[in-house]
DNA sequence: TTCGTCTCCTGAGAGC
DNA sequence: TGCTCTCAGGAGACGA
């Protein structure tokens, strides 16, 4: 499942394989893919003709500046969420579509850009030149500090968790705290930390959090180094699974012995997610 | 206001 | 072998 490195994987993707395209044609093969109000017909209408610009990353949305064909002037953006099992492929030449294409750009150059996505949860939106992003993808104004940002830190994580009972697991995967983080990186994050993820927010003490603050950074910083995870459907455009998930400490690792103690690691359900953990290794 | 649960969705794997 | 059931999870909606 897309998390903060893969999304930013394949941003560098887009980025590298899409940059300065038009867009000639789209075809929707699944309505539900389209998340704008306006429908399908909205959304195709609006994009044929565009020129993808920058390819820019706010927590796991993707954002393309769009520019009118044959000049400078905006034509809004393109919102991307990945969610679950969604993916782009680069196609350079007529291929069959696979059961789970549910998105289909083609480029003026002959380049096909294609979304798949098995679990149909995937989104895509149009945003009108006249509109901020976060005014039609509302899910953008919810979000918390960039982990990679200056306001990420030890003091706006005390200041954020101060007082909630709920636990350290829950605030990690919430996207109003920290913008990017879901089940892997906060599993392996507590894992580097040495927390239980069952611990109450408001009993960490201040050098706890410090840990999490920075355990967070480095796993993030290890993964996108890697390129992401292997646990999931995700490729790269190219095709390439990621390399992060072959290191995983505690992920989908229950039942078996820890990498750094030995003893076994369990699993429960902890905020509605699979929460892996060391009993030894975490206080 | 906070926080947990349900829902969407579909393939993989377990169990019979 | 083939069928049925459960599980996986991001994020919005909803209820306690």
């Amino acid at each position: 499942m897309p998390e903060l490195p893969e999304v930013e994987t394949v941003r560098k993707g887009l980025h590298k394989l899409t940059k300065g395209f038009s867009i000639s044609r789209i075809d929707v093969l699944k309505d539900r893919s389209i998340a704008n109000i306006e429908g399908k017909n909205y959304f195709i209408n609006n994009l044929k003709g565009a020129t993808i610009g920058a390819w820019k990353r706010r927590g796991k949305y993707l954002l393309s500046s769009l520019k009118k064909h044959n000049n400078q002037e905006s034509n809004g953006w393109l919102g991307v969420h990945l969610r679950m099992t969604g993916h782009f492929k680069i196609i350079n030449e007529d291929k069959p579509i696979c059961a789970h294409t549910r998105v289909r750009i083609w480029f003026q150059n002959g380049k096909e850009l294609r979304f798949i996505d098995t679990r149909n949860f995937g989104q895509m939106w149009w945003v009108p030149p006249e509109k901020l992003p976060q005014e039609v993808i509302t899910g953008l104004q919810k979000l918390g500090p960039e982990p990679f940002s200056k306001l990420f830190n030890d003091e706006y994580l005390l200041n954020a968790l101060n007082g909630k009972t709920r636990s350290i697991k829950s605030a990690l995967l919430d996207q109003s705290i920290v913008a990017g983080a879901g089940n892997i990186y906060a599993d392996e994050s507590l894992f580097d930390a040495g927390i239980l993820p069952q611990r109450q927010c408001k009993k960490l003490n201040k050098g706890e959090i410090k840990k999490i603050c920075n355990s967070l950074i480095k796993v993030l910083t290890i993964s996108i180094g890697e390129g992401g995870t292997t646990f999931s459907d995700f490729r790269d455009l190219e095709g390439v699974n990621g390399n992060y998930g072959g290191k995983a400490w505690v992920y989908k690792r229950n039942k078996k012995s820890c990498r750094k103690c030995g003893q076994i690691i369990l699993k429960e359900k902890i905020a509605g997610r699979g929460t892996h953990w060391c009993p030894s290794c975490q206080k």
